[in-house]
DNA sequence: AGCACCTGCAAGTATTTGTTTGCAGATGGA
DNA sequence: TCCATCTGCAAACAAATACTTGCAGGTGCT
């Protein structure tokens, strides 16, 4: 995913996605190779609750994915990629970015 | 900035600071040039107030500069520059940033 | 003095985000 | 059957963010 390619609106979610410190650890737990929820939790030492919600968050963001899959001893697991991406963050790329923002509040209405 | 030279925790806040459409809008418009405080509130349309508080966020995460200038009839202006930035953001080099994440709460205590 | 500009900030509220707890369903093996 | 493993989610509470309102101080011009 490149930066060009997003709205500023995109652009928003995917940066609120990423400021946070559990979701970037579990990215970079996943940069490592695949895995699956509880799995990750044992390893990152958070409760499942916790990493599902992030890791939805994630997955809305655009910035994994995920598919279920039925191990040898019939248990469901789901495992979670990394969607790579490459997003080069400048002031430049930012205001382009910006002009794609929804209209919403802030603009044109001063009163 | 490059990403490099930054921490994971200063990372998460930078990104934090960038994810709101109020500050990618600030960010825009000082990329054209620096500006007063006054002045942008009128151009962005929304009040001095929130545009402070915007202002200040993004002066914290180090992503502007202020500067009071004396202008020629005599009146205090804050103007605000953009510090160049340069963040390359991967999979691989958020997994570096979140090496050096402070601890916090999340690892080493699952019960 | 009164008005038009400039600045700054804090208190209170509204909204969003983060986290825990608790419950539910499924499989396989002892 | 009971236990260990896997999954999912919603309700309730906690905490962080966003925004408005209101006040205060300054200059210069009419």
């Amino acid at each position: 995913m490149e930066l060009s390619e997003v709205t500023g609106d995109r652009l928003v979610q995917i940066l609120a996605t990423l400021a946070n410190p559990h979701r970037m650890r579990i990215l970079a737990a996943l940069a490592g190779g695949q895995d699956y929820v509880s799995r990750l939790a044992r390893e990152m030492g958070i409760s499942r609750a916790l990493l599902q919600v992030h890791l939805r968050k994630l997955e809305a963001a655009g910035l994994v994915t995920s598919r279920l899959v039925l191990s040898e001893d019939g248990k469901a697991m789901k495992y979670y990629d990394i969607e790579p991406f490459s997003l080069h963050l400048t002031p430049e790329a930012l205001a382009a970015a910006a002009l794609s923002l929804t209209a919403d509040q802030s603009q044109g209405d001063r009163k």
